[in-house]
RNA sequence: GGCCCCUUAGUCUAGUGGUUAGGACGUCGGCCUCUCACGCCGAAAGCAUGGGUUCAAGUCCCGUAGGGGUCACCA
């Protein structure tokens, strides 16, 4: 086989979402593994949904998730330009040779004939197909029309997808369809079809909610002489009500997951995984990735978008990262959050002990914040751990980092353990009421790293604090 | 509704005629332990359904049910 030369080609009508990120994957995955082309194509001709703003989201998306793209925006490439709105003098070159050809025809039918024929059909509980009216006329192409492409009455046109094997559509379930607008900007269907002959594109990879469109395409590539490319259809992803995956089932943009401390490695990770498998394996670097992925594993049943996994797939990848990078990921979340932390020492340790606990960025700066804020005294925490009996084992310990110069490890576990020990307690008894004291609540990274975190003077005045309440 | 596609635990999946149906998330239990996590060990939970074909069916065929997609001068 050639090469491939795969294309991603969003409409620019919003973020790039966990569907499109998906598909863009695959096909930049495909080209990769092969040494092939990744082509980024703007389809931009819907006037009206289309946004300046949309483009720019799609192309930080893709650099975020690390799909960069070979020809296409930006970067331009051989067969451009890479926007549709800039290749209408194509579109309609095409449209000309069908016409002339007798492989389709102008039509002078208006919108509100066609509603009204839409209507009746609806009315009698037929399917509308478009009647043929401008079919066999000598049409007067001065007057506003479209094109429409001519579909054979009869037979059936199928193609071999590569991940969903045959597929055959009856022709009677197809219709005339219009391939250029009034205003000679082309239909979806037509160009695709152009740019990917014109691209040189050699496998369509893209969402399985176009394989009712492949037979049309497929006529019209036969139509225009063209071999036809290798197609594959990938499964939708749901959200847990087996809807199509949309905004009502919460974030679904992938700039959203990178806001909410998500790492592109991760996200990556995971959409691989919702529809592709490679045995047991779960946890995939995009490296591995570029080595394995297949289109012969790509499945095909829609899949339910977890988003307790990926927050597991994430947690994988956060738990990999060494302290600096972690920190310096890290950092933008807690200044986000209102927190001073710094790029410092202090705040690799935050994260050298948050690494374990919590499976998101943004999660450090929240469940840690006590590490920069003063802490919030749990009412439950403090009716439980700060009374009267707590008092002289908080003094205690206050008294023990009074004393120490620098907060070593094996120094506070002795002044904890000899604590525990002189009062006859398990270690528990005398950490418990010091946690609460320092982070406010019951459940925090071990106690001597909170000490050493918050440093001595901190941990003083907090001890005191304690103390007070316990009082 | 027509047409197209799909169907292994709650979810993602392995499985290509002979397996105690494997892994992962989540859930539950235990161990570890200064709490919470991490880690480790263990458990519950699945072939939608009815017929065939076959010595043998999760795997092949047909039907049924359920789900999804699509039927525009949107993409």
């Amino acid at each position: 086989m050639d090469k491939p030369r795969v294309r991603f080609a969003p409409s620019p009508t919003g973020y790039l979402h966990i569907g499109g990120a998906r598909t863009a994957l695959f096909n930049w995955l495909w080209a990769r593994r092969n040494g092939g082309t990744f082509i980024l194509r703007i389809e931009d001709t819907d006037q009206g949904r289309s946004t300046r703003e949309a483009e720019a989201a799609i192309f930080e998306g893709l650099r975020w998730l690390g799909l960069d793209w070979d020809e296409g925006p930006e970067v331009g490439g051989p067969h451009g330009p890479y926007f549709q709105m800039e290749r209408l003098d194509l579109y309609e070159a095409h449209a000309e040779k069908l016409i002339a050809e007798g492989k389709a025809y102008a039509c002078t039918c208006t919108k509100e004939e066609l509603d009204a024929g839409r209507k009746k059909a609806e009315a009698e509980k037929r399917q509308f197909r478009y009647p043929g009216t401008c079919r066999e006329k000598r049409h007067d192409r001065s007057r506003p029309h479209v094109v429409r492409f001519r579909v054979p009455e009869h037979g059936a046109t199928g193609f071999d997808d590569l991940v969903k094997g045959h597929i055959s559509t009856p022709h009677e379930t197809l219709q005339d369809e219009v391939i250029l607008r009034s205003d000679r900007v082309p239909l979806y269907n037509f160009g695709a079809v152009v740019d990917d002959i014109t691209m040189k594109v050699n496998l369509v990879g893209r969402g399985d909610d176009h394989v009712n469109n492949t037979a049309r395409q497929v006529l019209m590539y036969q139509a225009l002489g063209y071999p036809t490319p290798a197609f594959a259809h990938f499964p939708m992803i749901l959200g847990a009500d087996k809807a199509r995956l949309s905004k009502r089932h919460g974030a679904t943009s992938v700039t959203a997951y990178r806001d909410m401390g998500y790492l592109p490695q991760a996200v990556v990770n995971y959409l691989v995984r919702l529809g592709w498998s490679h045995g047991d394996q779960e946890i995939f670097s995009l490296e591995e990735l570029v080595r394995l992925f297949d289109l012969k594993d790509v499945g095909q049943t829609a899949g339910v978008f977890n988003p307790e996994k990926m927050a597991w797939v994430n947690h994988e990848w956060l738990k990999k990262l060494p302290d600096e990078e972690l920190a310096r990921l890290a950092l933008p979340h807690f200044r986000a959050a209102g927190l001073g932390a710094e790029d410092d020492a202090k705040l690799r340790h935050v994260c050298a002990v948050a690494r374990d606990r919590v499976k998101t960025l943004a999660e450090y700066a929240q469940s840690f914040r006590y590490f920069y804020a003063p802490a919030e005294l749990d009412p439950k925490a403090k009716a439980k751990f700060l009374v009267p009996d707590a008092k002289p084992i908080l003094e205690a310990i206050r008294t023990g980092v009074a004393a120490m110069d620098a907060l070593e490890t094996q120094a506070l576990e002795k002044l904890f353990h000899d604590e525990a020990e002189r009062r006859g307690l398990g270690l528990g008894k005398v950490a418990q009421p010091v946690r609460v004291a320092l982070t406010g609540g019951t459940a925090s990274p071990g106690m001597y790293d909170v000490v050493q975190i918050l440093g001595k003077a901190e941990t003083l005045r907090r001890l005191d604090e304690g103390i007070r309440a316990a009082g």
